[in-house]
DNA sequence: AGTATTCATCGAAGCGTTTCGACTATGCGT
DNA sequence: ACGCATAGTCGAAACGCTTCGATGAATACT
């Protein structure tokens, strides 16, 4: 820098503010310093920059170790937030630990990160109490339970539970099945789980249907079980829907060992799930699809206003699901089985 | 840092070598040290460190923007990478640009990283021709044409293949098949397609099997499509080995619509395919599960240790999957169809 | 006893930026 | 003709650390 400086005729501070506009400096000078920049192939060094001024310019995805097993979704999600921030002139770090670690603390006050993106925020969360404590800049991704005066983006599982309710039932389906992800996941009070689970009964009320909800844990064969335990105990049930992807193999199966078929005999929905999973199954699925690419871009985007605001606002969004028809739905069946 | 050594009592540079080792200290001084750090509540700050010893302590994943999908093998490999990175006290950027970007060399040039770890590289590929000219210090997961000099991590892709015509041989398959990914992935010289072709070819005429290829594009109905077509071409083949995932649900659909059955009538191998999918289907798939977690973990290692290491060492790794039986591979049968 | 080594520590010079206060023309209103 | 903003620029002081050369003390080797 201090070359370029010289090889333009400046001062090394004139050179920086060229480069950062942040006093004015006459189109002719501006025009000496680039050229120089050029020939002599200057490239600002991120790290002084990041020290003398007090932002990296680096944010950091929080990450949740995987418990649940790992998503395509996740994946979606962490490529389109990374390149959000690369196109806003950030970088992204990739910060994953279990959501009670310790290790957070380290690493936010080595002062490496502008800010947090929160990923996986379940309703009571050590992570966002600590990003509190600390006044650490943070927008998550998910909501806990009292999101008031904090930054995050989230599905709109209200309208997409609507929708999902709304399709089966303008198919002519009245008994309506909900499997949902598991207990446990409801009692750690895990967003998705439940929203969606209360969302379910009141959109059931409001379109005077019958539903049932039943937990189930993410597999195949407790996909099985809890749909052969749901048929036993509802045989009238035609509309099912599923938020649980690892489950409907399962599911499938259990209908297919009735000697039914989908979706002749039941229909099936599947919430908050990719069309790469969708497409994997006989017949394809449908879905409510979420929007990861957006809320991961979202949430960068967010975070990095924050941080470049003045003043402190903190901005909120809620993104639908997009319902895409598929194989497994269809009219309801008229005659009671 | 000033504090903490006024109040141990020592001079600046002493805190600093207390912290890095860089020099002897006496064990009474540091503990003086450590205690005042603790009790200022003193965290060394990373980019003050990375601007003074020209060593961030981050690196950077180059991730090519997904083109044929992404899959989630991606991302444990992700989260694998990240783990390793933090538990060697790195950290881990995602960069998350096409394999033809202009942007990389920007990015290298910010200085921002120490070195950067490669995934899905082709056999020839302008980023590593980019690193090589800068002389900047990657890892690769996978290897180009030519990778001697270069450090690298990958499937043992020779033993992979061994493995799956091992298996189904065993099982008494004399006619076997086998589906790629598609040509132009062939062409573009990606380095699983183009080994697993060779090397399949190699086991099945070492062997004495009958073994027939081909190329299939990444998609449910080019899988119904070309296993259609080896069928016709080749009525006799008894066992499948199939490196793409997507294409496996139209081979599963192709096999039932003639009413025959896996694995009583075909048995089938997905390569390189993680349990995840391989228990979504129906019977699920006997696969050769990739040693993600491990590859990106090791592929971290690789490249710290080239950065630690004194001297300019590259080293370089193999590993193999790990055949998984499920259900769909069984006893060839006996009489001809 | 004298010299060479090693150990433990200090002070100061960077690392490559940003930013603050100050200075000089220039154009403005009066 | 006079003070006053303002655009445009400069020099120097941070930012928070690492690292180099030097120094003194203690130990080891002839």
């Amino acid at each position: 820098m201090v070359d370029v400086a010289k090889r333009a005729g400046v001062a090394l501070s004139t050179v920086s503010y060229a480069l950062n506009g942040t006093r004015p400096i006459s189109e002719e000078t501006r025009q000496r310093i680039y050229a120089a920049m050029e020939e002599l192939g200057y490239k600002p060094h991120a790290l002084a920059r990041g020290l003398a001024s007090k932002r990296s310019k680096i944010i950091a995805l929080l990450f949740p170790t995987p418990e649940r097993g790992l998503g395509l979704t996740e994946l979606e999600f962490v490529t389109s937030a990374a390149e959000a921030a690369r196109n806003k002139g950030y970088h992204l770090v990739l910060w994953s630990l279990p959501t009670d670690s310790s290790e957070l603390r380290q690493l936010l006050q080595q002062g490496l990160v502008d800010g947090v993106l929160v990923m996986e925020v379940h309703l009571n969360d050590p992570r966002i109490e600590l990003l509190r404590e600390l006044e650490f800049p943070f927008s998550m991704i998910g909501r806990c339970a009292e999101s008031t005066g904090m930054s995050y983006v989230d599905i709109d599982f209200d309208r997409t539970t609507q929708l999902a309710v709304n399709c089966l039932a303008e198919l002519g389906h009245r008994q309506i099945g909900f499997i949902n992800h598991s207990h446990e996941a409801f009692e750690a009070g895990y967003g998705p789980t439940v929203r969606v689970a209360q969302r379910f009964n009141e959109a059931i009320a409001a379109a005077q249907l019958h539903g049932v909800s039943s937990f189930c844990h993410d597999s195949v064969a407790a996909g099985y079980e809890t749909f052969n335990q749901l048929l036993t105990d509802h045989p009238a049930l035609s509309g099912l829907i599923v938020m649980n992807e690892r489950a409907i193999p399962g599911i499938i199966q259990a209908v297919s060992e009735r000697g039914w078929s989908i979706p002749d005999d039941i229909s099936l929905i599947s919430l908050v799930s990719s069309a790469r999973v969708a497409e994997m199954t006989l017949p394809t699925l449908t879905t409510l699809e979420p929007p990861i690419a957006e809320l991961g871009a979202l949430g960068v985007d967010l975070l990095i206003q924050q941080l470049e605001a003045q003043d402190r606002e903190l901005p909120q969004a809620l993104l639908p699901c997009q319902l895409v028809v598929r194989g497994s739905t269809g009219q309801a069946r008229r005659t009671e089985r």
